[in-house]
DNA sequence: CCCGTGACGGTTGAA
DNA sequence: CATTCAACCGTCACG
């Protein structure tokens, strides 16, 4: 690729579009998040650009060998740059790892909430995890709101206004009226109770509803009803699932469920996704933080697409025993380059969980790896939320019940806060 | 220095 | 099957 583009010859061009940017700090930050080597850039020069992605070249100070990486504008701000090839998961300016789009693993979700409930203050929970300080402020006050550690439900629409109960009383409106007009039908949905004023279809869904689904209905009944008297109205054989999600209040997201699985409030959601086995000394004492930090300053090999099935599939990191085992710097090695050698994933990679192995054989690393690896009396079997519920733990799970944030404020205004050093 | 907040690029899944 | 859309995500910068 890279000689392709730089024999495009379109730098002039892109140098009057795009003036020559600097290597930034976090430029430099994720550059060397992809990289093994410290790219003390010296110099760079634009390559070639398409509509959205600009090619750079940057010299490496140490060796003045040449990088090539492809940068994206955010917000078409100079200056602003960020790495996008190749795809791993992200690092932060606080060296943590994440994956851009995706939410946190909830082990480390819990964490910050575990460790706000100690006293400790977030902007010392956001330095020790490695997680921005926003996102440890949000998952807080989320939690503090809702009393879950979950992310929402991500993706999909919202829920459909127009069940099957709706059309089909917009369709006796119809037949008995034929000439009712969509803004009345929406009146009487709302009289009769069929609906009320958060369900409410709009005039435009119901008249869409009217053309597409009772169009020819309501002109067959004008005809049947000329010819004999109204009869009740067919039974509804509308392609519509039965089944409709709805936000869930606690869990702060619409988390719909599969057929056949019931819905459960968030609070009774956490109990189920989250095992037994992570009480705070289950989870804080297990290893220090200064030898998580040492694991979590490890990079992953997935690519982007990897983690994305990982986070579908039932990931089942190393168990504890045998990452505790392990050599740091084994630990490491393996947290590095573990990959395959050709960059795909192994099929372990995509096998749920009650088909794997005891331990998993490592050939897949995700992001948030360092975080979990002693944490599996709860994160074993952690996965990401999933609406199909696929992703929740099927351990039973005694999560403390959530502690209201007055402890955290409590502790906070403490004489003796707890001191992040001291975990 | 801490922290709340909005912009941003990204992912996801239903329609 | 591809696209659209609206939900959510975490990071970052700003005040």
């Amino acid at each position: 690729m890279s000689q392709a583009l730089f024999s495009t010859g379109c730098q002039k061009k892109n140098d009057r579009i795009f003036p020559k940017i600097r290597p930034t700090p976090r430029m430099r930050l994720k550059c060397k998040s992809h990289q093994e080597t410290d790219p003390d850039f010296t110099s760079h020069a634009t390559i070639c650009k398409t509509s959205a992605v600009q090619v750079k070249a940057f010299s490496l100070r140490s060796t003045g060998k040449k990088e090539l990486w492809v940068c994206s504008l955010l917000g078409k701000q100079p200056g602003r740059l960020k790495a996008m090839e190749p795809a791993f998961g992200e690092v932060n300016q606080l060296g943590g790892v994440f994956v851009n789009g995706r939410p946190l693993p909830n082990a480390i979700r819990l964490r910050i909430v575990e460790l706000a409930q100690l006293g400790i203050r977030p902007c010392d929970i956001s330095r020790q995890l490695r997680v921005s300080h926003g996102c440890v402020s949000k998952i807080l006050a989320r939690y503090n709101e809702t009393g879950s550690i979950l992310p929402g439900a991500i993706g999909g629409s919202k829920p459909r206004v127009t069940t099957p109960t709706v059309v089909k009383h917009i369709r006796t409106y119809k037949q008995r009226d034929p000439g009712i007009f969509a803004w009345e039908i929406r009146d009487r949905l709302l009289a009769d109770g069929v609906c009320d004023k958060f369900n409410l279809p709009s005039v435009s869904s119901i008249s869409r509803i009217l053309r597409n689904k009772i169009g020819n209905l309501s002109q067959q009944s004008q005809y049947e009803s000329a010819k004999q008297a109204p009869h009740p109205p067919p039974q509804a054989t509308l392609p519509y699932n039965h089944l409709y999600s709805y936000p869930n209040p606690i869990a702060g997201g619409k988390v719909p469920n599969p057929p056949g699985v019931p819905t459960i409030p968030g609070h009774m959601a956490m109990h189920r996704i989250w095992p037994s086995s992570h009480s705070v000394t289950d989870i804080l004492g297990i290893r220090s933080i200064t030898e998580q930090q040492i694991s979590d300053s490890t990079f992953p090999s997935s690519k982007l697409e990897d983690w994305s099935t990982l986070n579908r599939s039932n990931f089942q990191p190393p168990v504890s025993p045998v990452v505790n085992g392990m050599d740091k710097g084994q630990l490491e090695q393996e947290a590095k380059y573990t990959q395959t050698p050709n960059g795909l994933p192994t099929v372990n990679s995509y096998v749920s969980a009650p088909s794997m192995a005891p331990y998993h054989p490592a050939t897949q690393v995700s992001p948030y790896m360092a975080y979990s690896a002693t944490t599996s009396g709860y994160v074993t079997g952690h996965t990401w939320q999933h609406p199909s519920g696929s992703a929740l733990s099927p351990h039973s799970c005694d999560l403390p019940a959530p502690l209201p944030f007055k402890s955290m404020t409590m502790a906070r205004e403490g004489s003796h806060p707890v001191p992040a050093s001291a975990l």
